[in-house]
DNA sequence: ATAACAAATGCAACAAAGTTGCAAAAAGAA
DNA sequence: TTCTTTTTGCAACTTTGTTGCATTTGTTAT
């Protein structure tokens, strides 16, 4: 069950088990795909304050539950992470996929981000790999 | 001179050539790296309102003066095209860093994207790479 | 189970960011 | 210059994000 998952994953990170973060939790597991702040304020629905799910988006992307996704159009997207995320450590090295039909932002799990090498001088701590086109779901055609 | 410069490249995309216009546009050539609307709000001082500021860069982003990058923080910064971007149909396959210490971000015009394979089912039709580390200027040290 | 303590929540009051309609002002064309 | 079109600023508003504080809830130890 989802269920247990949801509880084991909070105490996993030594997140206290609240109303609202069981909530939200379940929803990246239920929903396949990426969700923003809006998204879940709107499928949470009226039960919790606008507040407690930034809170709770904040404690999970620190606690290594979920990771950020950016966006080029000011909402960003949180997806969980798998299991090799701790404490503040991310180790999300996958491509991202925003569909420019459905909308939807997926993690390519499978996809790994290639290296790639920066002119002297920078040095790199972090890469990300945003694609945008047409998802499977959407690819129809 | 800039201000040449300025006029002949809002001339070039068919925009009627106002002073907010100019202001904004000479911030670009001016300032080395991304701004984002704040910065621009504020480099631009009192002279312009909020709104135009909006406008200004949605019309520079459709003749493809300007484009677009993704970040990890709700707040997108915008930089100069090459020559190669037209009305609406951008080129920028180049990566973009974003230091971690000065907070600037930077087109790395030299290094370019490098392609991907995809899922079956899944089709691209823009690739965005964003690196986030220690710049050219902060690395110092 | 209860009490004590720590942590999370909701609320209120803000601040900041973004949107829209419309009248006035400025650009471009004739 | 005059006419026409486009851009601008303003006002009013919506949405998004932040902060402090009192109350509620969860956790741990008795
Ligand atoms: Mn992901
Ligand atoms: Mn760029
Ligand atoms: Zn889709
Ligand atoms: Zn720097």
């Amino acid at each position: 069950m989802i269920e247990s998952k949801v509880t084991e994953l909070l105490k996993k990170t030594q997140l206290s088990v609240t109303d609202g973060r069981r909530r939200i939790l379940e929803l990246f597991l239920q929903h396949e795909g990426a969700l923003s702040h809006g998204d879940i304020e709107k499928k949470a629905g009226e039960k919790f304050d606008r507040v407690t799910v930034y809170r709770t988006l904040q404690a999970f992307l620190e606690k290594g539950l979920i990771h950020s996704i950016p966006s080029s159009d000011n909402s960003i997207r949180y997806a969980l992470c798998k299991d090799d995320c701790s404490d503040g450590h991310h180790q999300d090295d996958h491509v991202h996929f925003i569909c420019n039909r459905c909308g939807n932002t997926t993690c390519l799990e499978e996809v790994v981000v290639p290296s790639i090498k920066l002119p002297r001088g920078y040095s790199a701590q972090q890469v990300e790999m945003l694609v945008s086109g047409i998802c499977k779901s959407c690819g129809g055609a």
